[in-house]
DNA sequence: GTCTATACGCCGATAGAC
DNA sequence: GTCTATCGGCGTATAGAC
């Protein structure tokens, strides 16, 4: 039976390593104030050439996260539009995916809520033109006429529901609600849903 | 000959407009994309040269946005706690005043709401730890005690109110909703409150 | 595919004439 | 206090040895 090695200074010798890496960097300290450099040193290399091999450029790794993240969202909401047949079902599941990513995959959540995309990503499509979030919003739409939600302005419906998910995870994150995500789901998601429902 | 060509853009000359000049493009370019020489340009000057006699530097520029812009939101807080007695009546004005200034001073918005701040202002405070937001911490604790807000964390509270009123002022400051902020300010007060209120 | 070494451009910042 | 001119440094990116 093949032992793994266990490396003290784990390099990170895979794309994907080198990614999450990045993804990392640029969740907390920011795009720009992330030199190659940093991420050369944080993958364990001596310089950024290594990073050259895999990625044509820095921009392009920003582009491949950015394509990977809103693809696997994407996946997931189709995955959970599948399983679920109401309005309110769907976006309870949308909800728990977004507690779970917090608690489980925070980078992920910051890169989705709190960068700035299109400050260093300006040719890619608006977070709320992604597939993903268009999806959201027909679901919002189906709700409306089904009578589960309020009959106003999808796009404020998605204001407020998102408004009272997003910015509790948001204060998850940056550390003004000092609990899990999870410690909060029940309790949001109630908020949240009561702010759109169809009394 | 050739013809003279009046240059139409107004000479900013004063620090203050050039200031308010470079908070403009930091909000709709981000801070790292903005250089000197952008704002030189947008200010009618020929260099960056002219911009060194009023700010030591960039940075210096964007710290003093900091400071102007959370200043007068902490003498406006101040001023809507003592022209009112109840909580509800006091967020209710701080509503009121982040709806006008969405669409009087968007930028000043952007600032507060979208820009990634401490990654080109480090060592200034947080948001929520401003004189400002400090303050509106206090406000809700005061509507618990009083019995007006549910009992609940302050900072959940916080994250239920000003995520529906900040996301809603969010998409009109993107062009998600496409009315004037104004428009949605009653019903959006309306969902804000019903998310905290004691029933 | 990781290293050394280096090229190169952009931008922030300064010096000094007027 | 605005201009011309220029510097220095950082960060991206490349060339080429091993």
């Amino acid at each position: 039976m093949d032992q793994e090695i266990e490396i003290i200074r784990p390099k990170a010798e895979t794309p994907d390593e080198i990614l999450r890496i990045a993804l990392k960097l640029f969740t907390t300290k920011g795009y720009f104030t992330t030199s190659l450099v940093d991420i050369a040193e944080a993958s364990g290399l001596k310089n950024t050439s290594g990073i050259y091999h895999h990625f044509k450029n820095k921009h392009v790794m920003a582009a491949q996260l950015y394509a990977n993240i809103f693809d696997s969202l994407n996946i997931s909401i189709d995955d959970i539009r599948r399983r679920n047949q109401k309005s309110s079902e769907q976006l309870h599941g949308i909800t728990d995916l977004f507690f779970k990513l917090t608690d489980d995959a925070p980078e992920v959540m910051q890169f989705l809520l709190i960068l700035k995309l299109n400050e260093f990503l300006p040719e890619e499509k608006p977070v709320m033109e992604t597939a993903a979030f268009v999806k959201i919003i027909k679901i919002i739409q189906a709700g409306i006429k089904a009578g589960e939600i309020r009959d106003i302005d999808p796009q404020l419906v998605n204001a407020y529901f998102f408004g009272v998910i997003n910015h509790t995870l948001r204060a998850v994150l940056t550390g003004d609600l000092n609990k899990k995500a999870d410690a909060y789901l029940s309790q949001t998601w109630l908020a949240a849903w009561n702010a759109i429902a169809k009394k």
